[in-house]
DNA sequence: GTCGATTACGTATTACGTAACAATT
DNA sequence: AATTGTTACGTAATACGTAATCGAC
């Protein structure tokens, strides 16, 4: 228990306002440039606003932050601590607007996760007629086991994925099927078959859009590396295809939406691993707030039943 | 790299202004008490002026945080998270100016610890003269080890020690030396010697004051525990040595400087711990800053040396 | 004279209170 | 009727800009 003697009676009218962030901004801001001429330009102020700006936060604090001679200001080492400190305010500012929006956002967006691009084609109308006034998002991700750690985490509110989800806060159902084809221009020694295996295709190169999702992975697998000829870019796809007369992948789904150019010949592939079953997902807690879309995609498997 | 669709065009004009602090007490208070007309009542302001304010708030976030129906407000989900990032703005605020209040009380305060109070009757008058304008506290603590880390932590700017400090930071100067007596009434039987030993005192009764430092160990090591009699207060202490007759400590020191109640006889204590020379020391950073108070207590030890 | 800061004064903004009103309970 | 929030309007506080002034280099 310290005695204190001549306490220095500087305990006079100290306010127990707080100090504005518009001061602690100019303050900052005279810190960082050194001189209120500086400073006052860069905040787009006169300089005598900033010049009685600062002996208000001076003042509010009840504590002497500058140095003053010579019609020079500077902080001395109680004005350094405190615009060190006045910083951090204005990040705490900062990161409350930040947080606020984001988690605003976050609020009015649905993000999906799918293994592959054709269920989005499908599914995203879907959600933009069911959800109305959400923001959709949506990421092509090639690994099941991501999708699901990116639902539990709330990345995603939807995934849809290749396997059934077995978790007890999951709800899964099975959504649609995909056949995968390769298409063949006529002269094609194949072109003629009812069907085809990855290894009929062993010597045949192909072209394959980068953003295929899983089907990269079954490619990768069943074709050697080298006859995979990958596109990044989705119009130089299409170009190739115009153009060229090269061998591509296609399916019964993309097909029946009306997606085959002319002078093809679609060939089933009969492999096992050519047949996708999509299963879509949500939290179980969730189940309720799309019990709309996941409706809307039940009748869509109806219809594909017949 | 998520793609979006169906963006809600919610990016309007949103500014860049931060938002200032008396809105967000304001809109603190609001979640604490829940209704605009109590929060008003706590913050001294009428409920229009409130409900105003939590309307620009939100127009200043760009974004929705109450909600409202049937005459009540209540914050949303966003609003709850809003307030808690919003406290912390003000938690911030508020640490600013309580790191800036006490950094700089800390700059006007020397704070000295001393292993005994004589040193610091002394010395404190001292520093009352030479360092014009500072605050000065003290504190007794009887042990030099922490009296040399609290200098070393800048807890203390200057310590006065039992033994001399040896370390390459501080500066250490011998400050003076006080001998121990006894005080005894005309009647005691030890009276009448020239000097007595701790041994001597086995079996007598002897009033101590609790705030003496490292001479209370001295006592304790020295004497039965039983026949001390520890006196907290320091007025009792006083009253004690007027009413009664019972013996107290005293030393040389303090009887030149007058302290001598009447009809007692004071008789020197000849042990080898009897006897304390004092240092005074600070950092040898700042030794300049002390040196008028070194130098005025030089001229104490020449004085003394006569 | 230039640069940097302050003082003085008028103005525009704005946060506030009062009063009236609207909507539930 | 009582409670709660909003709208309308006038006022007081205040943050700002312009112009003038001071001081140092």
């Amino acid at each position: 228990m310290p005695i204190c003697y001549n306490g220095i009676n500087d305990s006079y009218t100290m306010g127990d306002t707080m100090i504005e962030i518009y001061l602690l901004e100019q303050f900052v801001a005279f810190a960082k440039y050194g001189t209120l001429l500086r400073a006052a330009e860069e905040l787009h102020i006169s300089q005598p606003a900033l010049s009685r700006s600062m002996k208000k936060i001076e003042e509010q604090l009840g504590v002497q932050i500058f140095h003053r001679q010579n019609s020079k200001v500077s902080l001395n080492e109680t004005g350094r601590l405190a615009a060190d400190y006045a910083a951090r305010v204005l990040q705490a500012d900062r990161e409350m607007i930040e947080m606020v929006t984001v988690f605003d956002r976050s609020q009015r967006t649905i993000s999906i996760g799918s293994c592959a691009p054709f269920p989005l084609q499908e599914i995203i109308p879907v959600l933009q007629d069911n959800m109305i006034g959400m923001a959709i998002t949506s990421e092509i991700i090639d690994e099941d086991e991501r999708l699901v750690t990116g639902l539990k985490n709330r990345i995603y509110q939807l995934v849809i994925l290749n396997e059934k989800a077995e978790h007890d806060d999951i709800f899964c159902q099975r959504y649609i099927d995909e056949k995968l084809y390769v298409t063949l221009p006529q002269s094609h020694p194949l072109a003629e078959r009812a069907s085809v295996s990855f290894d009929d295709l062993k010597d045949t190169r192909i072209l394959v859009s980068a953003g295929v999702g899983f089907w990269m992975n079954v490619c990768r697998k069943n074709m050697p590396e080298d006859n995979l000829l990958i596109q990044k870019n989705h119009d130089a796809m299409g170009e190739l295809i115009e153009a060229s007369s090269l061998p591509f992948f296609n399916s019964d789904c993309m097909m029946e939406r009306g997606y085959m150019p002319p002078d093809r010949i679609a060939v089933p592939i009969i492999d096992s691993e050519a047949k996708a079953t999509y299963y879509i997902a949500c939290l179980s807690e969730d189940k309720r707030k799309y019990s709309s879309v996941f409706n809307a995609v039940r009748g869509n498997i109806i219809r594909e039943n017949f």
